[in-house]
RNA sequence: GCCUGGAUGGUGGAACUGGUAGACACGCAGGACUUAAAAUCCUGUUCGCCCUAAAGCGAGUGCGGGUUCGAUUCCCGCUCCAGGUACCA
């Protein structure tokens, strides 16, 4: 009776649900209580001292955006749960925290369209967004939580921008040095023996001419040397947005966002000296365990290339020369002319009188290209002649001087040596405009192409005439060094990152100028907050938001910085401020930073790849430089998860003769026989791709009398593959999927859609196989009335081995990441010990610590009612494998035929191979295969196969 | 163009160091239970041939070759897909 009550109770409570005899199962009630107790218990306070042994698991933290979570999001934090409990189980004392980037463009832009101010957004986002993440039962301290919107977050960073204002890079110690330093060099040593990553228009000065410098003359001078400076830099301006956008958020001389035009406009800008770091930013590389492709794409950012730097005199501009970055030093005697990029500084001077017109006509037409569209590339050679030439500095000749676009003036010295014979472009270059081609290797093939071959001996090349690529590269550099015409060099593509941004919403610069000078705010005057404005555009004179604020002036006087930082500087450092979220004194005490020291184990997309994950680099080394951190490099081990992609579901609507919709719809399979449109349909009303079609006349009020025309009863949709959005209706909010099947169920569905780190379509189909395990685990437990029924027998070998295999398995699976695999074999366990009817507390009690990081709230709660203390098992201890229990005394051997399988014989495993053969052999079975041919060799591997070779 | 991944049933995927390809799950088909449906349980499910069936035979991991007793796995050549990057001297 009371069965039958409860039942009839379950389905008046819950109409909604599929399964109403779930009465066994509630995840609902479970997920719930065990939130809650994990809250009120602080069950995942960790602390910065322990005898274990610490592990560090991080998230790349979100950006709150108005939408809320999809599925898609979860997935790394999913997997970093269960790597972080796991982890726990261990033995470990495991940090793992989560937090907000909250800075960022989407609730200014909201700002500005509602004048609803962005903290107030950002709010409101985050507390939807911690509300999403609790429903997944993440195993988070959230005493740790850091926003880096937050002042007492971004007090540090405006900390941190201090530091490196306050710093500056000496190559001989090669690391960070505070200015100070150099300061007192300049007072006793001038700039003698200075070797700083700088600015190239540095002066040099003795000791008596530094201390006759004005102040205003110092300062201008040192902020050519401080890794955080302010210079004149060509930007991506958006005149629509008010603002500059980054290369990356320039698509097609667009803005990625709004599709506004942007214009290259020269403007002061704050800095980071970054490239001062980039030789060290590549050998870290070697020393981490990150995926390749991006380690590949962190050094092609970065991209090194060793050459040489040649200068060639240009007689008819007197002492002034054209100095080429090389990496082929090699193939100077074929050089056969100098090519400039249009904008190269030199250009106006070398123009001839009777070659200005042509000149001109180029340049005008590159700006228009470059303004055009640079996608549009055709492989068209163009290119103008100066009229002038440079002297070649080994051979004196003539070389004609060149410009063409082709040549990039952002990247070397914006000019090359053309050497058409090893460079392709040079070689399309100047046959197009018939200069000579120089072979100058006896090994070069030059059949209409050019052949960069560094093999054989040289040709027609003077100096070098027969040696090899070493010799001659050595040769020559020590020639050019001794004329004064060249050095070995290394060049950099990476830039120095710029630093502000005309936007309100972010962290302000800590800096006010002073006669036009920058001066740090006192570090007392920290944080220094974000003032109010009355709207977030910029002004009308063209500043920055930051412009309209009333009386903002630093000690009533001094004009602020007006620019905010970038999107990236929060997270530069976040992960140490989780170390020790509420430290007042440093953006984290040296006893946590002594203590936590690296992460771990880093989970995120590989879209930050050349942003977030080098600046994170970058700042670290810097911090570690002035001594404020221990680790070189911040993220010891890498892991990138793939992309949920949305699957959008389509419904056919037939089309009439003349091409208008009716009102009918056919089923996907039927709909090749008629003239169709696909429509996108919501895919939270499709199961399986079968449309519920009470739910589709809801969904389109429209078509609320639509016809169908079914196949086999159904209305199947059609699926592609789609970004997930709105306007797709392929969205599918993790809320839903947690309310229909629990958040156990997520978690472990996510995990069984395949490997972490494969993109894929978000697909529900199969979700059920999943829920189905969980109650199948469940019912181990159980009998058939519901009521726990667990016995104290002892177990038998077959329960111990299931048991056993899954404890291995686990541990093996979670250490290398595959987590779609230990589902599986989950499953394959629960399988097993429901076919064994096993019931034994020595068996479940363990297999509820194993499953514990994946399906946290149903093992919570089984281990409760096994008798465990509430809530103890997130600190359980992960049972030890033994192998004893896996060890078989015979093996069914598939025992093939010159490879191909024919039968399958049990043998005990301890036999010899001459008495395994002899069994085979003479086994009736196999004699039909062998066809009386004679056995030439038996291959027999222990425990895997037997193959008889004919 | 270059760099990095990837391609396995109707679907997601498994096979970890060369050793029974398709585990596990979805879907589908059939059956049990039920007045019925849902749920649950059971059976089958790579394809082709043969066939009442059982059994059997053949093919098969994007395509073409190779190494090997044995290849989804290693080597060579190609096709397609995804991500990154692009006159980088």
């Amino acid at each position: 009776m009371d069965v039958i009550s409860s039942i009839a109770q379950k389905i008046v409570i819950s109409p909604s649900l599929p399964y109403t005899v779930a009465m066994d199962y509630h995840h609902r009630a479970i997920e719930r209580k065990w939130q809650q107790f994990w809250a009120d218990n602080r069950t995942f306070r960790v602390s910065n001292a322990s005898d274990k042994p610490k592990y560090y698991v991080l998230d790349m933290f979100p950006y709150p955006s108005g939408a809320g979570l999809h599925v898609g999001h979860p997935l790394g934090y999913i997997a970093s749960d269960i790597f972080a409990r796991y982890k726990r189980l261990k033995g470990f004392n495991v940090l793992h925290p989560m937090g907000y980037d909250s800075f960022g463009l989407p609730a200014e832009q909201y700002a500005i369209q509602t004048g609803q101010h962005p903290a107030i957004t950002t709010e409101a986002n985050i507390a939807r967004y911690r509300e999403q993440l609790d429903n997944i039962g993440f195993s988070f301290d959230w005493e740790r939580e850091v926003r880096t919107s937050d002042p007492l977050f971004y007090k540090w960073t405006q900390w941190i921008f201090m530091q490196l204002f306050n710093a500056w890079y000496d190559k001989s110690r090669d690391c960070a040095v505070p200015i100070d330093k150099l300061v007192a060099h300049f007072e006793t040593h001038g700039t003698q023996n200075v070797h700083a990553v700088c600015d190239e228009d540095t002066h040099f000065f003795t000791a008596d001419e530094w201390k006759a410098f004005t102040d205003g003359e110092k300062q201008r001078e040192l902020l050519k040397y401080r890794l955080a400076y302010l210079r004149e830099s060509t930007v991506n301006w958006c005149a629509a947005l008010g603002t500059v956008l980054a290369n990356d958020e320039v698509v097609n001389g667009v803005s990625e966002r709004g599709g506004y035009p942007v214009e290259q406009k020269k403007m002061m800008q704050w800095s980071m000296r970054i490239t001062a770091y980039a030789e060290r930013l590549l050998k870290g590389l070697e020393t981490i365990d990150w995926p390749e492709p991006l380690v590949e794409m962190q050094r092609n950012w970065i991209g090194k290339s060793v050459g040489a730097s040649v200068r060639f005199a240009v007689p008819a501009l007197g002492d002034r020369s054209i100095e080429v970055f090389t990496t082929r030093v090699d193939t100077i005697y074929g050089v056969n002319a100098l090519v400039l990029a249009p904008e190269h500084e030199l250009v106006g001077a070398l123009t001839t009188g009777e070659q200005k017109a042509e000149v001109d006509a180029y340049i005008a037409q590159t700006k228009k290209k470059s303004e055009l569209d640079r996608m549009a590339d055709v492989k068209a050679v163009s290119g103008a002649f100066t009229g002038s030439y440079a002297a070649h500095p080994l051979t004196g000749k003539d070389v004609p001087i060149w410009i063409a676009d082709y040549v990039l003036a952002g990247y070397g010295t914006g000019a090359v040596m053309a050497v058409p014979s090893g460079d392709q472009r040079d070689y399309l270059f100047s046959s197009h405009f018939g200069l000579p081609i120089i072979p100058i290797s006896d090994a070069q093939q030059l059949d209409g192409q050019a052949d960069p071959t560094k093999e054989g001996r040289y040709i027609n090349s003077d100096l070098i005439n027969g040696m090899t690529y070493a010799e001659a590269v050595d040769t020559l550099i020590t020639k050019l060094e001794s004329i004064g015409a060249g050095k070995a060099m290394i060049n950099y593509r990476m830039r120095d990152a710029i630093f502000g941004r005309q936007r309100y919403w972010g962290e302000p610069v800590p800096v006010y100028f002073e006669g036009g000078i920058p001066r740090l705010i006192d570090e007392q005057d920290l944080p220094l907050l974000l003032p109010e404005v009355d709207k977030y555009l910029p002004t009308e004179t063209g500043e920055p938001p930051l412009g309209r604020a009333k009386d903002w002036k630093y000690h009533g006087t001094f004009d602020y910085e007006l620019s905010t930082m970038p999107g990236w500087a929060g997270s530069s450092w976040y992960w140490y401020r989780y170390m020790d979220a509420q430290h007042t004194e440093a953006f984290a005490s040296k006893e946590a930073i002594g203590y936590w020291k690296d992460v771990d184990l880093y989970i995120g997309g590989s879209e930050h790849a050349t942003g977030h994950l080098l600046y994170s680099r970058f700042w670290n080394k810097f911090l570690k430089d002035m001594g404020y951190v221990m680790e070189e490099e911040p993220f010891k081990k890498l892991i990138n998860q793939g992309m949920i992609q949305g699957r959008s579901n389509f419904v056919y609507r037939v089309l009439d003769g003349e091409g208008k919709g009716t009102n009918t719809f056919v089923s996907h399979g039927l709909k090749d026989d008629y003239r169709t449109i696909a429509l996108h349909v919501d895919v939270n009303i499709v199961s399986n791709d079968v449309l519920n079609l009470d739910e589709f006349r809801k969904f389109r009020p429209d078509f609320a009398d639509a016809e169908f025309i079914l196949e086999n009863g159904k209305y199947v949709c059609g699926h592609e593959v789609e970004k997930m959005s709105k306007s797709k209706y392929n969205v599918v909010n993790p809320d839903d999927i947690i309310e229909q099947y629990g958040a156990d169920t997520l978690r472990m569905y996510e995990m069984f859609l395949g490997p972490l780190e494969q993109s894929k379509p978000w697909n529900t189909n199969g979700i059920e196989g999943v829920y189905k395990f969980l109650r199948k685990f469940w019912k181990l437990f159980h009998d058939a009335a519901g009521n726990l029924a667990v016995s104290d027998e002892a177990p038998s070998k077959a329960e111990l081995k299931a048991l056993h295999k899954i404890i291995k398995k686990v541990e093996e699976d979670v250490e290398r990441f595959s987590f779609n695999t230990s589902v599986s074999s989950f499953m394959i366990c629960v399988n097993e010990l429901t076919d064994l009817k096993c019931n034994k507390r020595a068996i479940l009690q363990e297999l509820c610590v194993v499953l514990q990081p994946y399906a946290p709230h149903i093992t919570e709660e089984l281990w409760e009612l096994l008798g465990n203390a509430s809530g103890t098992l997130s600190y359980a201890s992960y049972p030890a494998f033994n192998p004893s229990y896996l060890v078989e005394s015979e093996f069914a051997y598939p025992v093939s035929v010159n490879g191909k399988t024919r039968m399958n014989l049990t043998l005990p495993l301890d036999l010899a191979q001459s008495e395994v053969e002899k069994a085979v052999l003479e086994n009736e079975d196999l004699q039909r295969y062998l066809e009386g041919k004679p056995v030439k060799k038996v291959i027999y591997v222990k425990g895997r196969i037997v193959n008889v070779v004919v």
